[in-house]
Parts: C-alpha cells; structure tokens; sequence
DNA sequence: AGATGAGTCAGAATT
DNA sequence: TGACTCATCT
C-alpha cells in the first residue's frame, strides 16, 4: 500500500490559510451562541493546558466542537495545525459532522480529527522504517494476532491447552497498553504464562516485523517509541499539532497517556475532556489515574467543569450523584439543571428474571400507549440496559413473544463474521501476496483437498527458500511435491491468484469487479450456495453487502485499509423499537426511558469484577452504575429478581448494593404484580413481613405514600426488598402455561409458515406451545405458535 | 474430511 | 443451561 494519500493529505492541509479563517469582525461569532458560561469558558481559554470536565449530559461535544471552531475562526491556529482524537470511528464522525455544520459553507481545510489508531496509521506510515517496517505494512486484526500466537505457542511445545494462545494475546495487549517493549516488561510479570511470555512476545514482535505487519497496539507503542527515541521526529510533530484536543480522557491507557504527553510536551496546549466518573474501561488498560492526575501532570492547567446537565430531571441526577458520591478519590462536581422534578427513580423486585421479563414488556407496551396521564412514548424511545450481554436473552425472548420489536445494539460485528473475513483474506491476499496470514485462512476455503498435510509442505518450501507462502505453493507445484487432487487444486488457486494479483495492479477492472471475480473464481461464493444449512443464505448477504460496501471506496486497497481501522457497521434501523444493550455501549446515549434490570449482587457488581480487582473494581461497578442512571432522560426503573438462572443452576439473589446507596427520597419502591392482590399475595404473606406491607396488603391499595413512609433507614432497602421477593409466588402464567393446542395441531415439521416479523420459513420441529422454524432470512428461531400463520394463508392475514 | 461426542467454561469490547 | 472447542471415529 502506497502512502502517497497521507503525503498528499499532509500537504494540502499545509496550505497557507485561507482569508475566511480569520476571525469575524464584529459581534459573537454563531459557534459562541448558547453556550453557558463553563461551555465558553472552556472554548475560549485556548492556551496552556484545560481539563474540561464534563459530566453527564453537560454538552461536552458542543464545547469540544466549539472549541476547535473557534481555534480556527480566531485563526489561533490552521486547521492542520489542530489535532483532535477521539477513542471510536463513532466520535470522530460525529464530530467530523458538527464541525461541519458550525463552519457551514466555509471550507478552508479540516483539523487532523481522528482516533488514537487512525492518527498513529498515519504518522507509523511515514515513518515506519524507523521501526523496521514497510510503508505498506498492513494491520492485525485480533483474530490474526492469535493465528500467529499459536504457531509460535506450538513452536515452543507449550501445552496450549492450559495455556491457550488467547491468554498471551491479552496479556501481550496489556503489556502494550502499558506501552512495554519487551525488553521493558517489569520482572514482577516474569512469570506472565508458564513464564515464557516475555520470550514470546519478543518472538512475536520479531515475526510481525518479518510479515511487515502491526496489531492495533503496535500502531501506538511504535509511534511511542519514535517519539521517544528521535527528537527530531517529536519536534516535528510538536511544531506541527500546536493545539491537542483529547475527546474521553478517562479512557486513555498508558501508552495513549505517553503519546499525548510526549507531543504536547512543548507548547502544553492540550485540552482533555472526559468524566472520571464515568471511567468504565478499566479492563481494557483505561487508567483514571490518568484523569485524576492531570493537574500535576500539566503544571498551570486549568480545571473547567461543566456541571449543567440538559439531559435528566432533577430526581434521576440526584439517584445518580448519590450513588456516585461512595467513590473514593474522585475529582468531584455537582451537576445541576434547570429541569423540573419530574419523577423518582422507580424500584422494583421480582420473583426471577422471567417475571422481571415479562413485568419490563408491559411496562413497555403501556407506556407505548399512554399511562398514568403519561403521553405515549414511542419505542425508540426506550433501552434496556443490562450489565452483562446474557442477560439480554430472557428480554428478547419475552419480546419475541408478545411480538415486541427490539434491537440489540452491539452484538456480533459485520466484519467479524466467518464469511467477510474469509473473503477479506481473499481480497488482502490479491492486494499483497506477501500475507502469509490470509493465505493460510483460505488455502483451503472452500475445500480444495489442501489439508494440514499439504499446508506444511507449502509451508516448508516457502521456509526453505525463504519466500511468501503463495511463492511457496508456486514450488510445490512446479516440482510437484503434492499429488492428486491436491496438486491439481493448488495449480488452480496459484495461477488464479497470480491473476487477481495482476489485475490489482494493472488495474484492468474496477476494484467492484475484480472482488466480484474473487469471489465467483475461487469458488466461494459457490460454496455457500451449496451449503445447506439455514445460515447459508444470510452469509451470501453479507457477502453482497461487502461489495457493495465496496463501491464507496476507489481501490481494494483502500477499503481494506478503512476495514482494518473501522470495523463498525450501520444497524438496522427501520421502524420504532426497543434497544437492548451493555451498560458499557450505552455509554454516550441517552434514552427518555431507561430500565436498568438485574441490579442484584454478585451480577451487578459483577462478582468477578470484585474478586479480581477488589474495591477498584467495585468502583468500576459503581460508575457503570452512575453511567446507566444518567442515560435517562425522563423515567429511570431500576429492577431486580430474588431468583435467576447461572449457568443453568437457580440460585437466590440479593439486591446490590447499589441500591442501598441511592438516595432514599429519590427513589420511590413499585410494587411487584402477584405480591398483593391477585391469587397469592394474601397465602403468602409470612410474619416477618414488615407492617407497612401488611397493611397495604389488607388494603389492597398500591398506596406510594404509605411506602414512602417506612421507606427512611439506610440498609432497610434490602430487607424489604429481600422480604417482598421471598413473599413473591411464581406468577400464574408461569405455572399454567397456556397451550393453544388449534395453534400447535395445525403444524408439524416441514410446513412453510408465515411470521409478521421474520417472514417466511419451515417449521424444524414443534415443542410444546413453541415452534422451531428456521426463518429464511431471520435464520433459526423457537417462535410461540400463535404468532404464526400457514405460508399460503399469509396473504389474507391483515399484517 | 465431515460428523459426533466429550469436555470446558461462563464479563464488559474499541481499534 | 448452552455455546464452543477439540479429539476421535467413521
């Protein structure tokens, strides 16, 4: 890959300024209007370095943006002469576009605004040889790193089932988060597995110069070392980026810290944003220290907090403040808003984590209609946010039900899937001969009789003659060291693979074309045209998508080059639906109504996270905590269930104790359905069960302010919380379940069936109530038979 | 080379 | 419980 385009980008951006760029006469500039006071303040104090502080909703982003507008319309500096970076290709967009919007018209070139990774591909490629690399070298993701772990684990006779190839990439990672050349590791990680780590991640980093190759650590750690090891280099780029702007700093890991000390270390005009509170990433190297130590780091540095909140109602900041208040050593702030009251955050235990399901689901449905005088709130309007991603199961099992539509957000990535991959390799191995890598992934994808056998004798021509695996095959088929079907095959994929090569480079085709041969030429496409299985027809999808996701680009180069840095992909966003997440990916959302479930101890704080990084990791927890109260605009319900399902054992759960720790008059205890009233609250009733219940319970009246009233003592919240679970009964639906036995008679195996969300597909099999159907484009799914129809019937079904 | 069965393990996820 | 990996059999 040619580095052409960075020069290139480089010097346009080194352009002398244009007259636009100078700053408006007259009157506050458009970018300044509504602003408040902190906001200004922090885009306007330009020189020396800034911490902006900026909680929750506080319109950080609109500083940020601002700020950079403002470096530029002041002509402070040239737009090539700020550098803004961000932690995903998320942020960067956004901000791209903000920027955008805020100069209108008025193009006169844009500041460098990228993440971490983009930036450092960027500088690692004009200087590579000063780590021993190409220009061209191309970027690992995580699955080739661990491909190339394990011929190296395998090589040093490791037992990699006890110590598997993935446990030495993350600790590799780590070490390189830490920024730790392998001859900085410290002795106390020595013994890092089977104390043979340090020897591999130097044999690892010697293989990846061989292969011409980087991870994403790399991308930092080699720009660190530069840095650190040829002034000239470093002043460069302090002459260059005189203004630095760091957008999440709390996320910063060591090496990124080091990165941005080292080219601010100059001029010191370096503005980082970010909320120690809402540190979340700590076990992924993040270091709040970081943040919280920015003052000392930065002599002179001014703190600015934005503490004006625009996003929640005054009882959900105060939940959240409160909770947040049992950290210790945070930097501290006390975020405001002019908002009116609106309403506590609701509470409410249930009996497992179906019930609690099904009570999100009709909370859900009547909300969307329209509750307590409430107007309706419309799907999109609602997250479900959930600490760990197998909780999402039972919520999307509940709404597949009742026909509920969702959205997970995150989940498996496009460019992660088998299918992109594999013809990613193809298209890499077409770019560049020279990836070993690639060509072991799809030697023998589709099978071309090219087993383990024939890959080592490839691979041991291509050692012996000290040459590329594809130059290796070449050998093998000239002096026919394979026979039979294998050699025939491996003719075939040489000659082929020498042609797409040359079309690459005469550039005979359009890239669109070239891949689409790819594709059809070796056989790829046909295998999964062959394959019969229900995922088939959805893997040729993704592959259809993946060329058309091509055409934005002008070469294969550099869409793979995009791919290698932004792997994030559009999702579905057609029609009004709930979103399903991680507390982590909902960090930076916002919802006007959120439900926070599984608020229980041990799920939530996550019992691991306590055992391995003890109250550090505990308040880890509790800022995730803080991040998911925060996301809520309007309504915050906070649930637990005394019983849930691990790993396939029932155990009895206690609520978190992060529910103690919100503040009492913010909160207000729903009562769980079944507890009083219905078939079982009155048997159930024990005589442990606290007065105030009782009496609720003999009146029969969901009465908030008698709860209210006993509802006052610190830790009290557990035990009536702990008591109302015990006293809870399976709801009835749960025991009876209710079989439409017209619904089920009238299906078995092999009929086509029609569903109103995932269309048409065959029934696999019938359990119960359940249909098994594999969908035809929904792929595999156990349905409720009465949401579903006979194919031939859809048509007079009114969907 | 593909299918089957035993065994293992269980967290958040960006680039 | 269930998804996934690896080894072994056919």
């Amino acid at each position: 890959m040619s580095s052409f385009s960075d020069d290139e980008a480089f010097e346009a951006a080194s352009q002398p300024l244009s007259r636009r760029a100078m700053a408006q006469p007259g009157g506050a500039a458009p970018y300044l209007e509504g602003l408040n006071p902190a906001q200004r303040l922090a885009v306007e104090t330009m020189d020396g370095p800034v911490l902006m502080l900026a909680g929750a909703g506080t319109g950080k982003t609109r500083a940020l943006t601002a700020r950079i507008v403002h470096l530029m319309r002041t002509g402070r500096a040239r737009p090539n002469e700020i550098l803004a970076v961000t932690f995903t290709n998320k942020a960067a967009r956004e901000m791209k576009e903000r920027i955008g919007r805020m100069l209108g018209e008025a193009v006169e070139g844009l500041p460098w605004l990228g993440t971490f990774h983009a930036i450092c591909v960027k500088l690692l490629r004009r200087h590579a040889e000063l780590v021993g690399l190409k220009s061209n070298f191309t970027i690992l993701d995580t699955d080739d790193q661990i491909r190339l772990l394990k011929q190296l684990v395998a090589a040093e006779n490791i037992d990699d089932k006890r110590w598997p190839a993935r446990m030495l990439a993350g600790i590799i990672d780590d070490w390189k988060n830490r920024a730790l050349t392998p001859d900085k590791v410290p002795t106390a990680d020595a013994s890092a597995y089977d104390g043979k780590g340090v020897k591999l991640y130097a044999a690892y980093q010697l293989r990846l110069r061989e292969l011409n190759a980087v991870d994403f650590g790399d991308l930092l750690l080699h720009m660190v070392t530069i840095f650190q090891t040829r002034d000239d280099v470093l002043d460069q780029y302090r002459r260059w980026f005189r203004y630095i702007l760091v957008d999440e700093y709390q996320d910063t890991n060591a090496a990124q810290y080091l990165w941005l000390r080292l080219l601010a270390g100059g001029h010191k005009n370096i503005c980082c944003v970010g909320d120690d509170d809402q540190s979340i990433y700590g076990w992924r190297g993040a270091e709040v220290g970081n943040i919280l130590r920015f003052e000392k780091d930065f002599e002179g540095a001014e703190v600015i907090r934005l503490e004006q909140n625009y996003r929640s109602t005054p009882h959900i900041l105060a939940a959240a403040s409160g909770l947040i208040t049992a950290n210790k050593g945070r930097l501290g702030k006390t975020l405001w808003t002019e908002e009116q009251e609106g309403e506590r955050v609701r509470l409410i235990g249930h009996w497992d984590g179906d019930e609690e399901a099904r009570w999100v689901g009709e909370e859900i449905e009547a909300a969307q209609r329209g509750t307590r005088g409430m107007a309706p709130v419309g799907l999109d309007s609602m997250a479900i946010l959930v600490r760990a991603s197998h909780q999402m199961r039972a919520f999307e099992d509940r709404f597949l039900t009742i026909g509920l539509p969702y959205r997970v957000i995150g989940g498996p990535r496009f460019y992660e899937r088998l299918e992109i991959r594999d013809a990613m390799a193809y298209f890499r191995l077409a770019v560049s001969p020279d990836d070993d890598l690639a060509f072991e992934r799809i030697v023998n994808t589709p099978k071309r009789g090219l087993g383990n056998k024939a890959v080592q004798t490839i691979q041991r021509a291509a050692r012996s003659n000290g040459v590329n695996l594809v130059e290796g095959a070449r050998i093998v088929v000239q002096t026919k060291l394979l026979g039979g079907k294998g050699l025939k095959e491996l003719t075939v994929l040489v000659e082929a693979l020498d042609r797409w090569h040359g079309q690459v480079v005469s550039e005979s085709d359009t890239h669109v074309e070239l891949a689409e041969m790819i594709l059809d030429e070796s056989g790829y496409t046909g295998m999964w045209q062959n394959d019969k299985t229900p995922e088939a027809p959805g893997r040729l999808e993704n592959l259809k998508e993946l060329v058309k996701a091509l055409e934005a680009f002008d070469s294969l180069q550099g869409f793979l080059e995009h791919v290698a840095l932004i792997m994030d992909h559009a999702q579905d966003d057609a029609g009004e639906k709930v979103s399903i997440m991680t507390l982590h990916a909902a960090k930076g959302l916002e919802f006007p109504m959120v439900f926070l479930p599984g608020w229980e101890d041990g799920l939530f704080p996550s019992q691991r996270s306590m055992d391995e990084s003890g109250l550090r990791g505990l308040e880890e927890e509790r800022r995730l905590a803080y991040v998911g109260i925060t996301r809520a605009e309007a309504v915050c319900t906070i649930s637990f269930a005394a019983n849930r399902r691990v790993y396939g054992q029932w155990q009895s759960q206690l609520p978190s104790r992060f529910i103690d720790e919100l503040p009492e008059a913010h909160v207000e205890v729903l009562t769980p359905p079944g507890l009083y009233g219905g078939t079982y609250g009155a048997a159930g009733m024990s005589s442990q069960a606290s007065p105030a219940i009782a009496e609720a319970q003999g009146s029969r009246l969901h009465d908030n302010a008698a709860k209210a009233d006993v509802y006052n003592s610190p830790g009290w919240k557990r035990l009536q919380a702990r008591g109302q679970a015990r006293q809870m009964r399976q709801p009835a639906e749960a025991k009876n379940i209710t079989i439409d036995m017209t619904a089920v008679s009238s299906f078995t195996a092999g009929d086509r069936v029609f569903h109103q969300k995932f269309g048409y597909g065959e029934v696999m099999g019938v359990e119960g109530d359940k249909l098994d159907i594999a969908f035809d484009k929904a792929g595999q799914k156990k349905v409720v038979a009465r949401f579903i129809v006979a194919a031939d019937a859809a048509d007079d079904v009114p969907f």
